[in-house]
DNA sequence: TTCTCTATTGAAACCCGTTTCACTTCATGT
DNA sequence: ACATGAAGTGAAACGGGTTTCAATAGAGAA
């Protein structure tokens, strides 16, 4: 069934005309008289003839594609932003070609020479896992090599030594402002919960911890722990077992959505209650989100927002064909108030 | 800095040598001397010179990518298919596009003729979403057309009056598991929530759920839903609204996972504690579904196997070059036991 | 020293659309 | 009837690799 592939020299000897011609009729060029027009699109109808987009983008110097590369799909935030990120693309004409970064597929030259090979026109880079997974000096030079090939926009919080369109959430005043809301609903014992130090996303939530913390000159709880409710459920074990219950956190703020309800699930199974004996705040607003019992507070990121502006962005920089001044736009977040974090009325009040 | 453009032409001319030389260079030809190798390399790299893969699958008439095609990656069944598909297509050194369907991108010859103008090698097509936004006559059409071009593989139901490799699991089975496993625990008045008679993947569950309960002898209890948790939360109060306390179910089977956290919600807003007056069971084992409250009972379809078998397959019959064959294989599910379906012993004990 | 064989290398054709440029028609104006 | 111009069409070059085939150079054999 699998037909011998046709050319558009196939198509203009079976019709009676010259290439050329066939070529005008598939581009819907003018100049084409209505006769040779139809005499042309039954022979194309009758094999189903499309014209390689291979030949057209060697001739044109241009794949009509564009690399996103992102750390996993399977943490619904980026599936978020890659799906907006996604539907943009594709409104403007361009195939969308996913790279998947892991820890066995780090983002080497290797990597980026498939990209370059392929010669995409623009990459966009979600997400700040990506540079856990190998030396951040590494990262910085491969991503500038990279820029010499095409134009690359990332979401996600800067990447030292690299200079290109960036977009991201202000990690660090979310955070604030959730400590904030904790603080005004009379919590001095917060805690926060989630990420590694080798994580800019991460660091840069805990450093906007720590800062509103010690302006409020209350102390700080911090429990690394991964992005994932099992790193949360154990997180949430690590951080309260040296405690007694008195000098327990009565609030904790975790780095996203999934590691809160893992939390609450250790906090469940310890007996205590939320937000009577402890409020969550997540980060990400997950669809799962205002489902969990109870329905979790959350920061809302905005991803698709943020998706849809950085293609935006890369679109237009491709477009230009030249190169792009490196900027870095931030995006606001919005607290997202739920049940899970009430006010300090309960038995355990402090100060 | 987007330097430009250099062509083996280009890396010839400024190492002596001819553009046939540097092709063999780049594709590790083993004739070539040591002395012109280095010669070569020398030049490759002092512009980072990648050869055209564009120009390379004009003469292979090989793209060396495959398109993926799904209605959303928001879904976390599909984020999971998705995610080891994509890494399976990648070790086999496979470029992968994504391109998602939608009511406003529906699978019509439009949509298919992106990807036959793009070369692309295969095609696989993740979810049974899909025909619910079309005409089923179209679609079969249209795929149809499709395999005319390029192998395809489908993960879902199989779609009528197409004969394509196919893999999906048996939903109608898994669904006929859960009912049994809650008629073990003693229920007897079960209801099925979700989707709609549009979508072959949910008029499969639902045939699978009254073929199982007319077997039983018991009365099925069915009201159609979306698959999201909105469309769980106002689905389950749907289907309570009408009925006594002692007419209800004291058992219900979601769609999947999504539309379970939906209906759990709204049995806790309406006072109802599961399990104690309502067992739920959902399906797809998606990771939040530990963390529920209770953790959810549900049912693993193996979508990660699936989804590199799938691949598998596609990338066997694209690199074979010719006709493959027709075929099904269904793959086993999975009831994965939590709490959220305890026995039937409480005070509202039926029959 | 000369012949043979092999390792290396380059010229040219090929893959398949696109576009430029020149040429042929045919219609309109005079 | 003739000039002018516009519309329609085809030949050929181009884009950037790959591969075949022929040619050359260098090594080993006689």
């Amino acid at each position: 069934m699998l037909g011998e592939r046709k050319t558009i020299y196939d198509i203009a000897s079976e019709a009676g005309v010259s290439a050329a011609t066939v070529s005008r009729v598939m581009s819907g060029h003018p100049n084409v008289s209505a006769k040779t027009h139809a005499k042309v699109m039954r022979v194309v109808e009758k094999y189903q003839f499309r014209p390689s987009s291979i030949a057209r983008g060697l001739y044109h110097q241009a794949s009509g594609m564009v690399g996103f590369i992102l750390p996993s799909v399977e943490n619904p935030y980026y599936a978020a932003l890659f799906s907006a990120a996604h539907d943009e693309a594709r409104r403007a004409g361009y195939a969308v070609v996913v790279y998947h970064t892991s820890p066995t597929e780090p983002l080497d030259e290797a990597f980026t020479g498939d990209l370059i090979e392929r010669r995409l026109e623009g990459v966009l880079l979600l997400g700040g896992v990506v540079e856990a997974t190998q030396p951040p000096g590494d990262l910085a030079q491969t991503l500038t090599l990279l820029m010499r090939h095409m134009p690359l926009v990332t979401i996600c919080p800067p990447v030292p030594g690299v200079t290109c369109m960036n977009f991201h959430s202000d990690l660090s005043a979310s955070v604030r402002q959730s400590v904030r809301h904790l603080h005004a609903l009379g919590h001095r014992r917060i805690a926060f919960l989630g990420g590694s130090y080798q994580s800019r996303s991460a660091s840069e939530r805990e450093i906007g911890f720590m800062v509103e913390m010690n302006k409020l000159g209350l102390t700080a709880f911090c429990q690394e722990a991964g992005h994932t409710p099992e790193a949360g459920e154990l997180g949430a074990a690590r951080l309260l077992a040296p405690l007694s219950p008195e000098a327990r956190p009565t609030a904790l703020i975790a780095i996203n959505d999934l590691v809160a309800i893992g939390a609450m699930r250790q906090f469940r199974r310890m007996g205590l209650t939320v937000p009577g004996d402890m409020a969550v705040i997540g980060c990400d607003n997950q669809f799962f989100s205002p489902y969990t019992d109870p329905p979790l507070t959350t920061v809302d990121l905005h991803p698709a927002q943020l998706g849809r502006a950085a293609v935006q962005q890369l679109l237009a920089s491709v477009e230009k064909r030249g190169d792009s001044p490196g900027f870095t736009q931030v995006k606001e977040s919005t607290l997202v108030v739920r049940e899970s974090c009430g006010a300090r009325l309960g038995r355990r009040e402090i100060q």
